[in-house]
This record gives structure tokens, sequence and C-alpha cells, in this order.
DNA sequence: TTAACTAATTGATACGGTGTCAATAAAATT
DNA sequence: AATTTTATTGACACCGTATCAATTAGTTAA
């Protein structure tokens, strides 16, 4: 689905965007501080050269935004999985409630790096976003069989990312399940 | 009370430093984009000398610092008046709940400075500290009475956060008092 | 009010990161 | 194997940082 086979695109060029991306990556997790956060550090990291970055990206900011996309696209895939390989577990339709904890275990399971990337403004809003999709689809839900919820949608989704970002910052101290059951209980 | 008549502090640096700092916060609420958030441009902003800035800040890092502590006292002043100038309003003991209202309405005020210091993380762990110290208050008050909040402070407090930084990313859309009244209804 | 301090300005400097370039080496495509 | 494309290398001009000595301006105290 990503890249099929008649894809002209040059080994060498999904390589090196790869390296840079996980040098990125790997810096940001260790909480490298801003100041020593050059466009030579990650080339460093990649073992490229620092020239090359240049070939691929504008700035580390272009980079980011790169990065951004493909996390968030994964995000997407982990709570709306593609209908090829849907699970279809019974029970009708499992889409509304369950996907908070889909969306839950997934950021659980890559903690470090979303812990970093909630710090940005753009991701945030991004994720906002999706927040803000499954609460309406839920909310819908709970619409049709007569309960409703009791704040707007926006401050539902404003506090439970509050709630994740503390979360993250503190090493998930709760399991994504606990946690997902106590945003719940707020609402 | 903040600087008594015995204080031997030359009056240009008063001036010089609240210059920098009213220049870096203007800055600040103008979003101005990091890559141009430079010393020279706070310096031409406080119609300064670059080399001053070295005279009193290690870098805009400390600068920043030391914005956040002057903002964080004036938090705590709002919230906790000082004994002097204690409304005492009856009621006995009004602290608990009608804090978070007076937090609200002090963020409501300066919701272009909080908007933006709220990005920092350091700034968000203060206010972190501020808010669970309310919220702890307020628990003991309504546990006295029988009734108990159903989720940890912590919860309660990084959703309120979560909360309060989509309201200011918004532009405070609601009334301090009926955003008050949300998070409330959500304990 | 003058003399002494102390702060601010100015111009200079070394340093390091940025972004770009031409020439060359290495790898992939045909 | 020949051609095309990517990566490396070293060089360069530019800009922001951080510091300095010398000078000017403002404050304090005698």
């Amino acid at each position: 689905m990503s890249s099929n086979k008649n894809s002209k695109v040059d080994p060498r060029i999904i390589r090196t965007k790869r390296m840079f991306k996980e040098a990125l990556i790997s810096l940001l997790e260790e909480n490298v501080d801003k100041s020593k956060l050059t466009v030579q550090s990650i080339a460093d990291r990649a073992e490229l050269n620092r020239a090359t970055f240049y070939l691929h990206y504008r700035d580390i900011e272009d980079l980011m935004e790169q990065i951004i996309e493909e996390v968030l696209a994964e995000m997407s895939n982990t709570i709306t999985p593609s209908p090829v390989n849907q699970q279809s577990i019974g029970k009708g339709n499992r889409a509304s409630g369950s996907r908070l904890i889909s969306f839950l275990e997934h950021i659980h399971q890559n903690a470090g790096l979303y812990q970093v990337l909630l710090e940005n403004k753009e991701f945030r809003k991004r994720v906002f976003g999706i927040l803000l999709d499954i609460v309406s689809l839920w909310g819908e839900d709970r619409k049709a069989k007569g309960r409703s919820f009791k704040v707007p949608n926006e401050i539902i989704v404003s506090s439970s990312l509050g709630i994740v970002s503390w979360w993250l910052a503190e090493g998930t101290p709760y399991s994504s399940s606990y946690l997902a059951k106590q945003i719940v209980r707020m609402v």
C-alpha cells in the first residue's frame, strides 16, 4: 500500500531519508538540548554527510514535519485499521468506544517518541483533530442510545490530551486501559 | 513589599532588565518564529545594545527563566492574596473552590502571555504544581464533607491544564467562570 | 557640585552553525 | 558497460553568539 513495486525511487534515497529520520528521533528521545540539536549532530548520528542533509531537507524543521506526517499516518492506521485486515470482532460496530483504547495503546508503545512530539504545537493540533473525530463518533453513538456527553467535545479532547501528556511525562505510570477508564469516567 | 526603600539597586539596572523582559514578552506575543528570536532582535525591541544583554543574562533561556519566576510569583499572589489585603468575605473558608476561578481569571487577563509561556515545559511543570496544591486543598474540603473526587488529583490537574491550553489557543471562547463550571462538572 | 563609582555603548574579535556550490566518488538503472 | 543519479568532500560567505577593552553616560556620596 505505501510503496508498490513500480515505484522508481532510488534505494539510496530511501535509506538516506530513513537514517536521517531515525537519527533525529533518537536524538530527540535522548532529550538533547535544543542548542546542540544541529544539522551536523543529526548527520553524525545518521553516519551521513552534512551536505547530504540539504539534498533532502530544507532545514531541521522540514525533517521534523516529514517525521510528523509519517507518525500521524501510522497513528491513523492503528486506530482505524485499513479495510483489508480489519479484524471484525463480531460485536457489530466496535468503532467508537474502543478506539480510545487503540489510541492509548499505540501511544504507550511509542511513549518516548510521543512525549517528544507532543511538545510540537503543530503535532498537538493534528492529534487534537484525530481525537476529536474519535470523540465525535463516540458521542453520536451515545446520542443514539439516549445518553449524551455533559461537556463539549473540545473540552473532552483537550482534557484527554492534557492527561496523556502528563501520563507520558511521568513515564506511563498507569496501564493504557486503566487510563482509558479514568478518561471515560470523567466524561 | 517587592522592593523597599533600602534597596541599593541602581535604577539603570532595574530599567534595563524591565525593558529586556518587556521586549522578549512582546516578541513572544507576536508569535515571532524561533529562528528570528535572537539576542539582537530582543535588544532592538528593548532599544538597548546587544552587549548590554550579556551584562544581565547568560542567554535568552536565562532571561526566559527570570520572566517565568516573576509570572509565577504574580500568579501565586493572585490566587492566594497576601494576608494583608485579604478580603475575608465572611463565609468562613473561601479558599479551596473559588481559587480555581481566581486562577482562570488571572490567566484570562494575561491570555497572550500565558498562551506562549505554557509552551514552555518548565513553566507547565510549575503551574502543574500550583494547580495540584489548589486541587489537593479542594479535595480535602470535599472529603471533610463526605464527598470525594472520583479520579486521582494528578488526572484532574493535567486535564484542567489541557483544557486551559486549548482555551487559550482558541482565543478564550468561553468566560472563565463558565470554563470553571465545566471543569468542576468533570471532576 | 564635584569626584568616584557603576552601567551602557561601541567597535572588534574568535567561534560555530547555516546554507550553497563545484568537483569528484560511489551506486543504481538501462 | 555506459549512463544517470546520489553521496561525499572541501570550500565559501553569511549570520548569530559570546566576550573584550576603551569610551561615554548616568548615579551616588562626599
